[in-house]
DNA sequence: AGTTGGCACTCAGGGACGACAAGTGCCCGC
DNA sequence: GCGGGCACTTGTCGTCCCTGAGTGCCAACT
């Protein structure tokens, strides 16, 4: 019995179950994949791989379909992430350079994401500790008010009020502007907390309360622990999914509303040229424990600022999604370049 | 036979349907309320509102359920939104009380309505050509590239990037940031185009091309064409809607994924205190004839700047729906004050 | 040893059928 | 105009049976 062969099967039943989402049988099998054996020997097969956990049936006397073990082995197997055809490619590009803002990077690259892939897509923001800094802006609401916005190398903007004890001039304001761009511009943002620690100092007791405000509030922008920020498309997508996973859907659904639980799914990613796959229960969030998760990294220049997935039915697609999730990333990181 | 009284087994009916989401029989209905007659004069009253097309039968001898065009009667009958409890209204403040920035409102809104009426919910962010100027930032990328960054009193910030012919210094970009700021802030956006049209005569010949282009893109921006962006939350909740909805759920998640259906959607409600209702059919997306929406417009001082609704299957607890609708347009438009 | 044809067995899915119950429409007396 | 009574309609549910796809296993073949 040859090893070769158990895993041409393996990949022939994951094959037609994603294709056809019915249980495979043996004869099915034959006719379809041109394995030289007969059905026979392939039923010895899946006996055998059915002892080791790779495949199950839902019912004796149903054909097989994958475990979760299964499309693991599967995708294990998929040594190269296959390629886009060049119109797909030129797709990409086209559908993505007529944005204007990052608002609207992201917003097209989510879309198209779903639409490559037809499941769920989701897509990180820059994260801000991982980018750096462009410009600080500080907008004077009312002599007590300030706006801090951070402008990030990435285009992202955060911006946040203060309330300062004693009002302040504009004159004083345009100075600590000034001070504060000359001490964090092109830092790196978990580097400027240190950079305009020593600032207040520079100034007249007077104004320092109100200058220990600002800095205060610039800092907690740039640590921007609860700045992450997802967006998700395509989430009708989940509806076409034929017959069972219906009743699965609404928990997919919730988790995918919960950005809380979205982070953490894509913050386990670590960096990484190559599509990560997790599958049904091989996430640890349990309500995805029916769903695949396809996740990527992106960033310009090797440097990943942000993550983004695609989430479906276990019986996904994996080889073309792995490849659409790695060619939006490519294609994301390299407008963080172009900003 | 009272004409009342038929309003009264519309409404009856109605409110059942709603509640069991099951076809109701006469029987029943006069268990649950107590019309002082018999079935037999329901019977009746519901052979008269079925002739006049206000209720259906499934099938003979199934009980009866409201049409479209029953809905829209109820709803015209309540006529005052009935309000929230205090408990209910002391939740909502806290809730939106301690969001920083305008895209956290907008967000936690959005949230809160979805979770209120377990519905999905729509928030349009604050219309920038029907708010004011708060504030102008020319930040200069490259010599010849600047980003264009416009903060409206709702707090919203746009930006866009510029691409000069000619290279333009730190100096003559502060000139012309400071002089645009003097010529729009506090300027509704509409009347900004007219306010800085004169402003490139100001400038010596060398450098007017670039501050016309700045200019330019300013106009753009607060022309806002595509800028109107609205958020949704609660999409699970569609699927928790039993039996057949399942089955229309997906043309209205696709609907409510195409945000121009959803800015149409939300654009043809006037501005107005009271939510409005659109049922079924009523509805000129055809995708959405089988939904109904509750829409309102919020802003702060009685000035809409945007609106907000409420998606749900027809057989919606349109009461309760109209009062979470009309409380959240309401302290959402205080908190555009508040900024 | 590995492969193959053959065969008995299992079981989900799909009609057919009948009992049931909810609900209606309608008539007639009040 | 209201209400009791009754015949009629029809969807739902459970039962039964049949069919077909698919399996596991065994004996024979290479």
């Amino acid at each position: 019995m040859s090893e070769d062969r158990r895993l041409a099967v393996l990949r022939a039943i994951v094959e037609d179950y994603v294709a056809t989402h019915e249980p495979v049988g043996s004869r099915a099998l034959v006719d379809r994949h041109h394995l030289n054996v007969s059905s026979a020997t392939v039923r010895n097969d899946m006996a055998a791989l059915e002892d080791e956990g790779f495949i199950a049936q839902p019912h004796t006397s149903a054909g097989r379909i994958p475990t979760d073990k299964g499309y693991r082995l599967f995708v294990d197997q998929l040594t190269e992430v296959r390629a886009l055809s060049t119109p797909e490619r030129r797709a990409i590009q086209n559908f993505l350079e007529g944005a204007f803002d990052l608002d609207e990077v992201v917003d097209r690259s989510v879309r198209l994401l779903a639409q490559l892939t037809r499941q769920v897509a989701v897509v990180q923001y820059p994260s801000l500790p991982r980018s750096s800094v462009r410009h600080v802006e500080l907008v004077s609401l009312l002599p007590t008010r300030v706006m801090v916005v951070v402008i990030a190398s990435t285009g992202r903007i955060e911006q946040r009020v203060v309330d300062l004890e004693t009002p302040m001039s504009e004159d004083v304001l345009a100075k600590v502007r000034q001070r504060i761009n000359a001490c964090v511009q092109g830092l790196r943002m978990v580097d400027v907390a240190d950079a305009i620690a020593g600032l207040p100092a520079e100034f007249a007791p007077v104004e320092r309360s109100a200058v220990v405000a600002l800095v205060a509030s610039l800092m907690e922008t740039v640590a921007g622990q609860r700045e992450e920020r997802v967006v998700i498309s395509g989430a009708a997508n989940l509806t076409r999914v034929p017959s069972d996973f219906p009743l699965t859907v609404q928990p997919v659904l919730e988790a995918l509303e919960e950005h809380v639980v979205l982070l953490k799914l894509l913050g386990e990613v670590e960096a990484s040229e190559q599509p990560t796959v997790r599958i049904g229960a091989e996430n640890d969030v349990q309500q995805l424990s029916t769903a695949s998760i396809v996740t990527s990294s992106y960033g310009g220049e090797g440097q990943a600022v942000g993550n983004l997935a695609v989430v479906g039915p276990t019986r996904m697609d994996y080889a073309a999604n792995m490849a659409s999730v790695r060619a939006v990333a490519r294609y994301l990181g390299r407008m963080m370049d172009a900003q």
